[in-house]
Formats: C-alpha cells, structure tokens, sequence
DNA sequence: GTGAAAGCGCTAACAC
DNA sequence: GTGTTAGCGCTTTCAC
C-alpha cells in the first residue's frame, strides 16, 4: 500500500486556479464575497483534484477539534456498547467525533487515557462508569480545562453534570412490584458498596421496604462486583448455607445471570421456587434460560443526552442544570 | 464550567526560563543537546505549569495523527464491542487513539462517516463488517490513501488486507462435530446471500456434507439477516409448515436466539426434539435458556491483529501478507 | 549548548 | 472581489 501523494491543499487549488489560498478558502466555506464565476469555478477544480479540507489545520487555528472523548469501563459490556451508540451518533448530528478509551476499571489507565485524549485537545469529556468519582479526584478533573459530565455512574460531588437513570426510583419500582406480586423477603444481590448506583439502589430498596411496612434486613443485602462470576458464587454460598431464599433482586442483570445459575444448578424452579429480578436490561436479558424481570435503562438515550448536554457546555458559557434522571422502566418477564 | 484560561504552550515555558522556544522543545523531546542545568530546570517549570504538549499542532508539522478510523456496523452488538476492546487497548501500547464511528449497515452513513475521518487526518482505516465490500466500493477506498483492513468481514477482493476467522474451516468443524455425533439432515439458517461470511460458511457447510458423503439439499439453507427476530420468523415458518426438524445450524448466535426461541414456543425440547447451534460465541450464548452450543470467534484477538496489521501498513513502507485468518474453537454446550 | 527562521494548512483582519 | 499578512503550537534545519 503505497502512500499516496502528498494531500491536495487549499495552495494547490489556489495555483490551479490563479487564484490565493485566501479566495479559495472563502469559496469553499461560502464566507465573504467571491464572484460566483470564481466559486463556480474553484468548486470545479477542488472537486477534480479530490480536495479534503484538513481540519487539523483547522482545530490548531481555531483552537477546537469537535472531537469528543468517551471513556468507558469496558465496551465489550452490551450496556456500555448501547450508551457508546447513542453518544457517537448524536456527536456525528453535530459533526463532533469520538475517541473512545477503555478504562477495565482501573484508575491509573483511566487517567492516562484522559491525559493523552487531552494532549489531543478534545473539546470535552464524557466518563462512562468512571472511576474518577471521588472527591479525591475533582483537582483532576478540573485542572482539564474542558467540560466533563459524568455517564451512568455518579460521582460523589452532587454538583457535578451527571446523565443516567434514576437508580432510587428505579430499585424502588422494583420492589414495589416483588411485594405487590406477593414478594416478603427479598434477597438483594447488589453492587459493590462503592458505587453511587449501588448505594441509589439499596436507598430505592430501603424506601419500598419502609413503604410497605416490612421490617428492612441488612443481612439480606449482599455486594459484589458485576461479574456473572461473583453472582454465581454468591447465589451459591447462599444456598448452600441452606438458607431460605423465597426472592432475589440482583443489582444488575450481569450478577442476576450468575445468580439464576446457581439457584437453576440447585435443581430449583424459577419462579416456583425462587423469582429473581435484575435492572438494566441488557440485551439478552430476554434471552436467559428464564427470561429476566428487570429495569429497562434508557441506553442510547444515556448517551444522546450526555453529548446534547455537553456540547451545550463546549458551546456556551451559561450553565444548563446539569444532572439528567431518566426514568427506567419495568419490564415483567417469566423470572418473577 | 468557565473555560480555563488558555492552555500552556511551549512559548510559556520559553519566557519563564528565559530560552528560545527550540530549546524548550529540545528538553522536553530528549532531543538535541541541552545543558542538564537547562533540562531539569525547564521541567520543572513545566511540570509546574501543568504544560500538556498540543498535539494537534505536532500533527499538522508531522503529516501524522497517531489516530486510527475505526468503522463499525454497530458498537452495541456485544461482538463488536469486543473487537472495538481489542482494537482500542492495542492501539493504546502504540500511542494511538481509535476515533469510532457506527454505521447501522447503511453505505451512505459509512462514506459519510470516513469521509469526516480523513478530513480529520487519521493514519488509517479499521472496516469491521463494513458495506464497502464490493468491487464497485474499491475505487472510493483507493481514494483514501491511506492503509486500511477489513475486519469480521471480508470484502470480495481476495487482495485486501483481512483479519478474521476463518469461516470455511469453522463452518466445517461445526457440521463436521454436528454429523459425528448422529446429525443427517441439518437446517441452515444462514446469513444474508451478500455477506463474504455467510458464502464461505456455507462453503464450510457443503464440504463437510461432501466430506461425509450426505447429498447437499439447497432447499435446508436459508438466508436472513442476523437479527433475532429474523432467526425467530424463519424458524416459525420452517416449523409451522409441518417439515420435519432434525438438527438446525444457525449462521450465528444471535440468529440462533431466535430460532431457539420459535422452537421452545413450539413446545419443543432442545436437544431432544431439536439440536440446535450457532456461530461467534457472543458473550451470552452459555446463558440462553438452553446453553449454546458455538464456535467461539476469538473477539478481542481480531481487534488486536488489525490494528497490529495496520500498523506495521502506516509505519513500512513493505507489505507483510495482509491475510490473518484466525481460527474459531468449537465450544459444545446443552443445545446439541 | 542555544536560538532564529521557516513551515505544516488553514482562516481572519485588513488592505486594495 | 481579491490578495497580503500574520498566526494557531510545534519541530527542524542551520547558524552561531
């Protein structure tokens, strides 16, 4: 593959048409005043020679590369994919890019990604599941320079631009319907104490308790990682300890996959013997040995509304308030 | 979020230690000759001033964005999502970034899409499962003039760079596994007739039949798009129309998930009434609610190989052989 | 060991 | 209506 000859600049139409790079450059941005015999012309001729303006050039001229950063936990996770679609298709609507990084979790990876996407001069950040939530990590953050709204999960610092589901609301919808549905004792497999979301849900898992007048169990309440691994083993340990599980609500679909195989290895029947729930919805939820109850997260919307958000904040100076709740909803399948 | 004050250039650093801005750029490259009084000194005063260099303008000098295009159908689909993983982390060992963009299988979008890519100067082109695949599409790739790969897909040009599996041989060790252990009659349904995958998995199909000495029936191969309604609506028809079922091999899993659900609906058992498998190993095929049976597509290994490929294409000016074909690793779970 | 000058491709300000 | 100039931030000669 031999590289091509040098990339045809506004110079190189300028001397094929007689013309300045000055000229040529108002006719193909449609700015100034040109005799429409010249734009006529000109528009001929970059069109000929395969003219592609270089908006490198450009972002160093204008200090701007309508370019977007997106760092995700994982994008190999179907959530994660969903919110990245929705990002970058509402970022293309405006003509914006994204470079997208993969953090595995880490910290240290997250914030050298951040670097190097920030030496590339994006206008703005979008942190997907980020690890920077901390208080900690806010003098970080800010020393940027550039907008940053943080993607399903929330940092700490409330004031903090934030777009994703409302999780109180949502684990509360949850339960609400296992006790509606006859549900008493709910075994909550939540997330690791650590995330906004986790601590959101059990607030939500807590509220329906309360509103329903049944006494709230801290030992029911378990937290893992999102692996359909730590479910498993959790479900397991549970079961095997012989105590006596009537219902599971599982932070997320992820854990309630492991936990489903763990209470269907048993030998017990869901939902005769066991009904269990998630939230998310991710794309297979539907597809599971037992089709899976849970909260349906609006996704794509996620990323749609973080990009409209921040680049209402790279294009004004005024401030939009800057937290987004969208609502999740119920989806009843087979497993409850 | 007030934009910071102007970032620190290299002419900053220059003025608070009173050099020349070359010199600055010397220390901070670890190039040319800098007194070690001079090189501690002016780090510091960087590092103090919080200076990132601005890579946008290193690229206009260098002709060079250390920026790969990577295009894909859809980066929800949680088989991309792993390719976009491999492909990202690799890129990152070398100092490049992936800008991503989706394409929902639509031409027009795609073009589109590249053609933004290349105003904003990438180095090279990452296609996984692209629409470009056609001899008629050749011309405007050409055009690029820069390295590109097709990933997943493969396009009708035998000459193009490609990394994938190799779908002849994956096709033929599942029919081969599916006939050894009692398969005679095997349903295919396959994917669209367009897709390169879909032609030499059917290649594998048939020769595996041959191998065996069963007669081809065309009339048990099907084709649809790989949605899981398509899988659902195909299997529906087969199965209403009274024909006779014996073992169905799905072109891949997600058709699979619909098919397997049209089967279940019928009151059917898996395997016992019906075997039933697919193809890719997308991360939920173990947790269907019969487990299933694939071949594992090594996901993240193809990201990493292109981008390895396509890498080695940006920096040589020699070719290596521009065909990695990967092998797929059969994977038997409850479904057959 | 250090610096002045030129240039990457583009555009905005300002002549003419 | 068109051209000249300067400058975005960086690096690379080539002097000194």
């Amino acid at each position: 593959m031999k590289r091509l000859d040098r990339k045809i600049t506004l110079r190189d139409i300028a001397t094929e048409a007689g013309l300045s790079t000055t000229a040529v450059s108002k006719v193909l941005n449609d700015k100034g005043s040109t005799s429409s015999e010249t734009q006529e012309r000109v528009k001929k001729i970059a069109e000929r020679m395969g003219y592609r303006p270089n908006l490198v050039a450009k972002s160093l001229k204008d200090n701007c590369t309508k370019t977007i950063g997106l760092v995700v936990a994982d994008s190999s996770h179907s959530f994660l994919g969903s919110v990245i679609k929705g990002a970058q298709e509402e970022a293309a609507r405006f003509g914006y890019n994204i470079i997208l990084a993969n953090t595995n979790r880490n910290r240290e990876t997250e914030k050298k990604a951040i670097n190097l996407l920030l030496e590339k001069r994006i206008d703005g950040l979008l942190l997907a599941s980020s690890m920077l939530i901390q208080k900690i990590d806010k003098p970080f953050l800010e020393s940027l320079g550039i907008p940053y709204i943080f993607l399903v999960r929330r940092s700490e610092d409330k004031e903090d631009a934030f777009v994703g589901n409302d999780n109180i609301r949502g684990a509360f919808d949850m339960v609400e319907y296992l006790i509606k549905t006859g549900s008493k004792k709910i075994h909550f497999l939540n997330m690791d104490k650590s995330s906004t979301s986790s601590k959101d849900r059990l607030k939500g898992y807590i509220k329906a308790h309360e509103n329903y007048h049944i006494p709230y169990d801290s030992r029911l309440v378990y937290n893992m990682r999102p692996e359909i691994e730590e479910g498993y083993t959790a479900m397991r340990e549970i079961l095997e300890r012989g105590e006596k599980v009537e219902t599971v609500f599982c932070g997320c679909d992820i854990i309630g996959i492991g936990a489903m195989e763990a209470i269907l290895e048993k030998g017990l029947k869901i939902p005769e013997d066991i009904r269990i729930c998630g939230y998310d919805d991710i794309e297979f939820a539907a597809y599971l040995r037992k089709p899976f109850t849970t909260m349906r997260q609006p996704k794509e919307i996620i990323g749609v509304k973080a990009i409209d958000l921040l680049l209402d904040r790279i294009q004004n100076v005024q401030e939009k308030p800057g937290v987004v709740m969208l609502k999740s909803e119920l989806v009843v399948r087979q497993s409850t």
